[in-house]
DNA sequence: GTCTATAGGGCGATAGAC
DNA sequence: GTCTATCGCCCTATAGAC
C-alpha cells in the first residue's frame, strides 16, 4: 500500500496513448471526413495497429463522437475565456465579438478541430451523429447568447462567418492564395481579415496529405 | 433519310433516363456526402441497376463531377436570372442582395443541389473534387462581384450566410425546430429569415432518409 | 441499352498470441 | 496493453447475357 499499484504506470501510458489516438483521429476525419476516414488511416498517424484503435473506443462512431465532443468541449472553453479575458486585442477593433472570433480561429491551429466539427453538421441525417451534431451547434448558439450576450443577428453573423471560415478550410482556398490567384486573394482578406495569416500557417504544416 | 434515324427515339429515353439519374445522385450526395453514397443507392433511387449508373458515367467520381458542374451551373444561371428580373420581391427588402439571397433559398427546392455542392466544399485535399470545388466556389465568387456589382464586403457577407444556410440545412436544424426548441427556432428565424418557410417545406419531403 | 452475376479490393471488427 | 492474422461484409467496377 505504500508504493502505487502497478497498473498505475501502464494506465498513465495508455491514457497518453489514448489522447495520441484522439489527436491523430481528429485531423484524419477532419481532412477526410466521417465516412472517409478509415480506422487504419488513424492508426498509422498515431502509430498504432488499426485493431488496437477500433479496441480502446469500440467503434469508428464511438471514436468519432468523442473526437466531437472533445473540439466541442476546446471550442466552448476557448469562447468562454475569450468572454472572460480582460486584455484587449491588437488592432483598432476591440469588440467582444472581435476578441471571440479571434479565438475561434486560433483553433485552427488544432489540426482537423474545426473541420471535423464542420464534417459533423452536413452529417444531420444519421441518426447518431446528426443528433450530436445538432445538440453541439445549439450549445454553441446557446453560449453565444447568454454567456456573450449577443443578440439574435450578432449570433447569426458571428455563425456564419465561423461557417465561411470553416468552408474556406476545407476547400483549402489557402491554395489557390499561395498559386497568387487574386480572386481568392481578395475573397480570404474580406472573410478573413487579420485571421489570413494563421490560416497560411496551418495550410503549410498540412500540405503533406 | 426522310425518317429520323431509329436510334433517336432510344436515345431520348437514354437522356431522360440520365437526367434521372443525376437527380437521384444529387439528392444521395447531398444527403450522405460523397464518400458516405453508393453507387447502389443512388441506383435504387432512380430504379436502375448498380452497374447500368456506373456504366453510364464511367465512374462514381465521374458522376460526382457531373452532379457538381450541374448544381454550379445551375446556381449560376438562377443567380444570372435574379440580376436581371426586374420585378420586385415581396417585402420592403427589395435590394439586389435580397432578391439574389431568396433566389438561393429556392434552389433548397431541388433536393440534394446546395448540399451536394457544400459537401463537395469539405472535401479541399482530393486532388480531383477539391481542384474542381474551388473553382466551382470561385466562378460563384466572380459573379457576385463582376455581374451583380457586390462589393467585397457585400460578397463576404451573402457568401458567409449562404454558408450558414446550407450547414443548417445539412444539420436538419429545422427537425429540432419542428420538435419546439426554442434555441433551434431563435437560429433558423434569424439565419434564414423569409427563407423558413421554404426549408421546412424541403424537410418534410426529405423525411424518409 | 439494360440487366444479372461476380470479380477484386478494402474496411471494420474479432480472435488470439505475447 | 498491444500486436498479427483474419473473418465477413460491402462496394466499385467488369463481364457477359438478353
Amino acid at each position: 500500500m505504500t508504493i502505487q499499484p502497478p497498473e498505475t504506470a501502464t494506465r498513465m501510458r495508455s491514457d497518453e496513448r489514448r489522447e495520441l489516438i484522439l489527436a491523430a483521429a481528429t485531423s484524419v476525419f477532419g481532412e477526410r471526413g466521417y465516412v472517409g476516414t478509415t480506422t487504419d488511416a488513424i492508426a498509422r498517424a498515431a502509430g498504432v495497429s488499426q485493431p488496437y484503435v477500433v479496441r480502446m473506443f469500440g467503434t469508428k462512431e464511438a471514436l468519432f463522437l468523442e473526437v466531437l465532443q472533445r473540439a466541442l468541449d476546446r471550442l466552448l472553453a476557448t469562447f468562454r475565456a475569450a468572454i472572460a479575458d480582460p486584455t484587449p486585442v491588437a488592432g483598432p477593433d476591440d469588440t467582444l465579438g472581435h476578441r471571440i472570433g479571434m479565438s475561434y480561429a486560433e483553433l485552427l491551429l488544432d489540426r482537423g478541430l474545426l473541420l471535423s466539427l464542420m464534417h459533423s453538421f452536413l452529417l444531420g441525417a444519421d441518426p447518431v451523429i446528426g443528433a450530436a451534431a445538432r445538440a453541439g451547434f445549439l450549445s454553441v448558439y446557446r453560449l453565444l447568447r447568454e454567456e456573450a450576450g449577443f443578440s439574435a443577428e450578432e449570433t447569426d453573423q458571428f455563425l456564419a462567418h465561423g461557417m465561411m471560415m470553416n468552408t474556406m478550410v476545407g476547400l483549402r482556398m489557402a491554395d489557390e492564395y499561395a498559386d497568387g490567384d487574386p480572386c481568392a486573394k481578395d475573397l480570404l482578406e474580406t472573410a478573413m481579415p487579420q485571421k489570413l495569416e494563421l490560416l497560411l500557417r496551418t495550410t503549410a504544416e498540412n500540405t503533406p496529405a
